[in-house]
DNA sequence: GTGCTTGCAAAGACTTTGCAAACTT
DNA sequence: AAGTTTGCAAAGTCTTTGCAAGCAC
């Protein structure tokens, strides 16, 4: 139960039971294939993970998993404002993450910002609206980039 | 040059032949159809806006010409992490807004959030990080939807 | 005239869906 | 047995691109 996979797994199976649905082969792969990923991932790297554990996975079944696993909290979408969808595995942390992206790699740093959090909910509980999700995203130019004009961990 | 269509209109001139490029009859009809915008449109919109001012313009012309309206700074890119890219007009006005989505009917709203600018850019460059844009998306239910559980507004 | 622009249609990238067979419960 | 899930392939959606004709400068 301290294993975060077993975790993990157990939390998506009673998620599935409780909405009638089974837990296959092919979502335990994709389940386990979610502790391969980087902090960002997009459906193609999970695919792609959950498919060296189990090649019966398709495209198709990752597709469909998705929006379960989102759903259940077991992940968020995190939409950076690129050409792709990214996701993310849900830490336990609690923290309010803020999302740095590098304008040069675009790679993906979150940092914590909980105060960004507060001042979120309260500026907009004034204005009557019930919060449900929020991030800050923030494009900058990393440190290796601004050094060199190139980042060092660019893909 | 108070017209703000007239002022944005010589802005992207100035910008297309700074650039070597040219402003045509299709170039002119979209920014006109910038005009006839929401706060936040989508490319179909536009195009569709566009063809009104000049039936001539295609779809290829208006996906062309949308970079060169970020890249000259008349129009933002606002990523919303729902399926559709959102785009708006960049306003004189240079506060810093938060992104208020509603979850239900997806309308967007923008609200002042300028302590929200402040704090992103110094956590940010206590990181050694050099902000170039930052957006806070809050996903909320509309008034509307708290208290009949549907949005009055809902397209 | 030079070479940027255009519309068209085809191609791309990514995601969704219909269907019959297979599997979970 | 009942009803969910699967892979496949086709279809969808949104965006990009190659090309030859047209237009701005």
């Amino acid at each position: 139960m301290s294993n975060p996979y077993q975790e993990t797994w157990s939390r998506f199976s009673e998620f599935l039971s409780e909405k009638g649905l089974r837990m296959t082969d092919q979502r335990k792969s994709i389940v386990g294939a979610l502790f391969s990923q980087d902090a960002h991932f997009t459906a193609d790297d999970l695919l792609k993970d959950a498919q060296k554990l189990d090649e019966t996975v398709s495209r198709a079944t990752l597709y469909r998993s998705l929006p379960l696993l989102v759903e259940s909290g077991i992940i968020r979408m995190v939409d950076v404002g690129q050409d792709n969808k990214f996701y993310a595995l849900n830490s336990q942390s609690e923290n309010f993450k803020a999302q740095v992206i590098c304008s040069d790699c675009n790679r993906i740093e979150d940092i914590d910002a909980p105060f960004m959090e507060w001042y979120g909910k309260s500026v907009s509980e004034k204005l009557g609206l019930k919060v449900k999700d929020q991030r800050l995203q923030v494009q900058a130019e990393c440190p290796d980039f601004r050094k060199s004009g190139k980042c060092s961990k660019e893909s």
